[in-house]
DNA sequence: TTTTCATTTCGTTATTTCACGAAATATAAA
DNA sequence: TTTATATTTCGTGAAATAACGAAATGAAAA
């Protein structure tokens, strides 16, 4: 029960809805996103913990950045399901375009300046 | 964008999955949902207006009563995807059994006194 | 018509969520 | 080691959400 709730709360913001829609396209830190969605640094990182806390997605150090990507091989089965489901929608919303253009012209060593 | 938000927010509370569980064994009005949730009669109606809103559930005047019921043909086709996974999910859950177990010794006749 | 009763709406309060900046943490670069 | 930088944590304020009871609504029964 607990955990359906969780799993829907991280699905039910845009921001969060938007970031997931990103990471379709490779691994991104937390500035690069910071960089599409103009929320503080601390905000996105919150974010990203509520994902990572309902399983959508796994971090990984790299350096000087945390990569943050999706967790498709899920143990948790509905997160798996769900994943499926979200990598088919939203996906001729204008929102979600228009962020994924926006990602291929961001480059972390030029935009990532705290 | 907006629709996915609605869409998953009206999943993201635990007492409207437990309401929408308890639609799979038919259709309920406020004050059979309100005995088994323990909650008032007012704040049920808000939570079915809001599943209603997502196009998770319909409403039906039925002589006294208004008969909720799920929404299995739902034009939408996330709403109805997502329906098809909910009928599956949440099956063994204590309190969605328990809820279950509840509503069979429910009767509308007896209990609807506001 | 008047009364009864299920439901909805409204107003209020408590709780949760979202956003921010500042401070803390951790790692890379100098 | 010191400095710079990416991220997280913490504290706070604003906004959204969930709960309640009381009042309003609407349909059935008397």
């Amino acid at each position: 029960m607990r955990n359906y709730e969780k799993i829907f709360k991280a699905l039910s913001d845009s921001n969060r809805l938007r970031i997931l829609k990103m990471l379709e396209n490779g691994s991104l830190c937390v500035c690069e996103i910071r960089a599409v969605l103009n929320l503080a640094n601390s905000t996105v990182s919150k974010h990203l913990s509520i994902l990572r806390d309902a399983d959508f997605i796994l971090d990984e150090k790299k350096g000087k950045w945390v990569d943050y990507k999706l967790n498709n091989r899920s143990e948790e089965p509905h997160v798996k399901k769900l994943m499926k489901l979200m990598n088919e929608w939203m996906n001729d919303e204008d929102r979600i375009k228009a962020d994924k253009r926006k990602l291929e012209k961001v480059d972390r060593n030029i935009i990532c300046k705290t």
